[in-house]
DNA sequence: ACCTTTTTTGAGAGCGCTCTATACACATAT
DNA sequence: ATATGTGTATAGAGCGCTCTCAAAAAAGGT
């Protein structure tokens, strides 16, 4: 059997190159005639057209980029990325875009990565998450004009299109949860400040104090590091201070929180009360249950992927910024259960 | 500025089309004169090949794929696949290979997904975690004769190269501990039986208890489907049957059989002594932290990618198998510890 | 100095596909 | 009967690269 091309297809069905192709592509252009007896011959032959033939003539590979700027060891653990990377392979899927990965697992990597992402023009676009504002990354595509979508707001909005959740209201909920409830000393464990996030979700802390006119205690402000042991430091940095209630970025952190408490032999929310960030599975395997800040990562995940293939649809267009809401989840950390028979009512 | 293709770079360092592709291919067949000319002129200009151009010459992509026929909200939530496909990336990393990710999250998807990751010619070659195996997936790829290398043995040994770790010898040592620490009462929750490493685990058990005369007691024998809540339903079940050691074919099974242990208000190892599978995150995590068998399954994704790499450059060659070794960790499950102060000797 | 061998370069074909421009039916209008 | 239009098929160019093969240049031998 010789090899299987348009043009062999094209000669067993007794018609054109051209015609093969169409059939293939714009079905509806072919008289039904010749269009079932080309697609009789595809089916019996099992013809599939070569990709990198028809990439190299259509410029499109049907192929997104998901570059993600932060130590793989650490995405991966990272319920986060899990949510995040499912929403984008459902999309891809659903739109038939095969999705390929770029991480990198140090800093001599990072940039033959980047150079295999951004260079080969493999890629029809890249979804990127936004981690580090100082990622050299973000600049590389703006200049190169390669069709990107972030997740998470990148710092420069100006060339960027975005999805990213509402952060600051989202910590806002938080902590006015926490105020509403009568906690006096509500500290906070940030995430990382080089990430746009983190600096949201502490901006939302900041502003919910600042709108009942209480000052920021800096003894209450810890910065962590978006992991369990980051937050279990933190935590331990915090207890001197005596906070009787704690914004924790993310739900990862809030669990070495819960840790540092019980270890303190504290409990959890009648000595301390807790709401973290995300919802993800640390959530509900916390002990106590944990009242948070639930967030549609995986949602998010889709809606970039749906924002990038539009993008290169529609062809250049101004950039798109699209912001998911939150939702408060009430469940046992933060106390407000027990104020009120089990019910909660805000 | 015109497109930068090969001609162009020519053009500017006054030499053919085929000089500089060979100074991009294979520099040594270059004279240095020559040879500096060109690179500068790349250098200067950025030059960097078209993808889809040299894919479709040298049939060669530098993309291999990575198929995991399991339910995708699964994997990535599963420390498993999170440090497989860190390994997976981090070997195509270094061997400058690009890694694409096929994952369905429905059985309709299934399909098409196979579609694209078989038909279109596109990858140079395929990772199959060998989850199900009676995946149809397999078949397929002996019959279109693509590249591939399975994690975990396949049922087909003869057509297949695999890397896998010891499962029968890991399930045999974490048993055999048991036994010999004393317990008279070994059970097992195993994983489901479609996976060949379900099977082997379940076979290290009854080897461990065969070679000591001890029979398999049916009730002492419980599946599970490898997540957590599954490893609680299943020591549920056992609970009522009164096990003295449970041996989990999985870490992640273990936290689950923990909690079930404690919500029957037992204390491990005391009451039931636990072993589980697999030395990651929930391992240590734990609580008490987890004596379990240690796989290498990074260095697995690793070597996985190692071998189909070689299997691409050197041609069809009889089918690789590697089995990997495994290593007992004594933590705190098993009860070791408290035999000889806080040391155990084997 | 000339011939042979070896190394290096260049010309040209062609990978399999898409797409534009052109040719060709066939139907309808003149 | 010829002109016009409409839909549909084909011819042919070309995407950017690699690779073979022949020509040219350099090196070595007598």
């Amino acid at each position: 059997m010789s090899k299987l091309t348009l043009e062999e297809v094209a000669k067993l069905a007794g018609v054109s190159r051209a015609t093969v192709s169409r059939v293939v592509n714009k079905p509806e252009r072919v008289s039904p005639k010749y269009r079932e007896r080309v697609l009789k011959v595809i089916e019996e032959t099992g013809y599939q057209p070569n990709q990198a033939a028809r990439m190299l003539v259509s410029r499109r590979s049907n192929i997104l980029g998901l570059i993600i700027p932060s130590r793989a060891d650490l995405i991966f653990t990272d319920p986060y990325f899990a949510a995040l990377i499912t929403g984008i392979s459902r999309a891809c899927n659903m739109h038939d875009y095969t999705l390929a990965l770029f991480v990198f697992h140090s800093q001599e990597e990072q940039d033959q990565v980047y150079q295999r992402a951004l260079g080969t023009g493999l890629l029809d676009g890249l979804i990127v998450t936004a981690d580090k504002i100082t990622d050299p990354l973000i600049p590389q595509i703006i200049a190169r004009k390669i069709p990107a979508v972030y997740v998470g707001r990148p710092l420069d909005k100006a060339y960027t299109s975005f999805v990213d959740v509402d952060n600051v209201a989202g910590a806002y909920m938080a902590v006015s949860h926490l105020l509403r409830l009568g906690y006096q000393r509500v500290a906070t464990i940030t995430g990382p400040m080089s990430s746009t996030t983190s600096m949201d979700r502490y901006e939302g802390y900041t502003k919910a104090l600042a709108e009942r006119d209480r000052s920021i205690e800096d003894n209450l402000v810890v910065y962590g590091d978006f992991t369990r042991d980051g937050g279990y430091t933190a935590m331990r940095q915090l207890l001197p201070h005596h906070p009787d209630a704690v914004f924790v970025a993310t739900d990862t952190m809030a669990l070495g929180a819960i840790q540092a408490i019980h270890e303190a032999n504290l409990t959890i929310p009648d000595d301390i009360a807790i709401v973290g960030f995300d919802d993800l599975s640390p959530a509900t395997i916390a002990d106590p249950p944990l009242t948070t800040i639930r967030q549609p990562v995986n949602q998010n995940g889709m809606l970039a992927v749906e924002t990038l293939i539009d993008l290169l649809e529609t062809g250049p267009v101004p950039p798109r910024h699209t912001i998911l809401p939150t939702q408060l989840i009430i469940r046992a950390t933060c106390g407000a259960m027990k104020f009120n028979n089990g019910n909660y009512v805000p």
